[in-house]
DNA sequence: AGGGCAAAAAGTGCATGCAGTTGCCTCCAG
DNA sequence: CTGGAGGCAACTGCATGCACTTTTTGCCCT
């Protein structure tokens, strides 16, 4: 091997791939429909092409791309369509995870989940769009894990992934921060109670309302 | 390249290695645990390890194959814990799609799945366990389509794909075609009354007795 | 000047080779 | 006979090279 691995860390040189172009992909670095050149990624990475090739095929299974034969691999484009089947399956995946988290959370799930979410509440007041974003991952990141399933939570954290490029801006709209809030507090009610259809019915509705602010982004059309 | 390619169709080597490997896998021929040795694979579809890795690379980022750094490839050992999950998800995502098929499929949509579901009858009264399975999977993806959401569709066919391994034998409990029927039957009733609730439940029912049926095949531990 | 074709440049797809690692097998000590 | 250390064979991980495909460039002909 010619160099030192620079920048990232553990794993076979083709997972640090993977994550590191993942990462860039859902952090909207790299933005869809952008061209995945091997030859500059590997230069970019100090690495052969090899492990950049095997690692835009695993990010082609999964999704985050899209490869066309002898033509080069590009960030995944998603028509409108697409993106709405996206949100709406999201909807009914974080609505079967509130559901079930309202059945099968431990109290020590509960007591940790209620405890970050009126903790947030203050990132509310102070308009702390960052904070708010991060605690906001943590928030539904409980949700999936309390279901206690983990193909669920499988598919809905890949789904999340997928979705992550078009709703970057959505707490850019005004107001978004408290309404978010506070659908998050219906949601967190109806867990306490162990109401799994009303935790259900909240956490749908709370993502079908993120999808519309989220909509805007979507690639006007598929090529 | 050194020969013709034998075996496989079209697509990129490593596209044809990946259906072969898996419908290997999703057909039971290569089963849960058995090593996946590069240089062996290669041998046996005459092609370089290069494509083969890439093959095994993809197969576990869609989690049919495990893969241990500088250790191997294997088929995909599932936990029963894992396993039930999954069937708990394809009892969900079922769901979901019949309830999507009841409101959504379009008048040439129902009316085929009722013919060809009617059709079916006759297989139950032959016993004929081939045909009926045959039928059986033609059903399902009637339902995964008519839902009319392409990522909910790839959810619930790659979902499909992990649990096909364990639920082969499912058909040699006596009477279960019958009753299998009869579940189809009430699945297909709510959809044509456009009763999405009723689908959803009735899809949910039928694939939870399928589970319960299927999950003695699991592994008893995972390693 | 524009359209089209041809050749070159760029880039992908796969094979092969080498280095590093794992696991097994043997051999020796107890 | 058992346990362990050393060495060897097998295999994985990555780099490199070559063949083939696509794309671009430049030139000719109309």
């Amino acid at each position: 091997m010619s160099g030192k691995r620079s920048l990232i860390r553990s794993g076979t040189t083709v997972d640090q791939m993977v994550r590191a172009i993942s990462d860039r992909i859902v952090t909207g670095f790299l933005r869809p429909g952008e061209k995945l050149d091997e030859t500059s990624l590997a230069a970019r990475f100090d690495v052969s092409r090899t492990p950049v090739r095997e690692a835009l095929g695993q990010l082609s299974a999964i999704g985050l791309v899209e490869r066309r034969p002898n033509r080069g691999a590009i960030v995944a484009v998603v028509t409108q369509e697409h993106l709405a089947s996206m949100f709406e399956s999201m909807a009914e995946l974080e609505a079967i995870c509130a559901r079930f988290s309202a059945e099968r959370m431990t109290s020590g799930e509960r007591r940790s989940l209620e405890i970050e979410h009126q903790a947030s509440a203050r990132l509310v007041q102070l308009a702390a769009e960052e904070d708010y974003e991060y605690f906001n991952t943590e928030f539904h990141t409980r949700l999936y894990r309390g279901a206690h399933n983990a193909h669920i939570y499988e598919m809905t954290v890949m789904t999340r992934s997928r979705l992550a490029p078009f709703r970057r801006a959505q707490f850019m709209l005004p107001g978004r921060l408290a309404k978010s809030w506070q659908e998050h507090d219906a949601i967190v009610t109806a867990i306490m109670r162990g109401d799994g259809n009303a935790a259900g019915k909240a956490a749908k509705d709370h993502v079908s309302i993120v999808s519309e602010a989220s909509a805007v982004f979507a690639a006007p059309q598929h090529q």
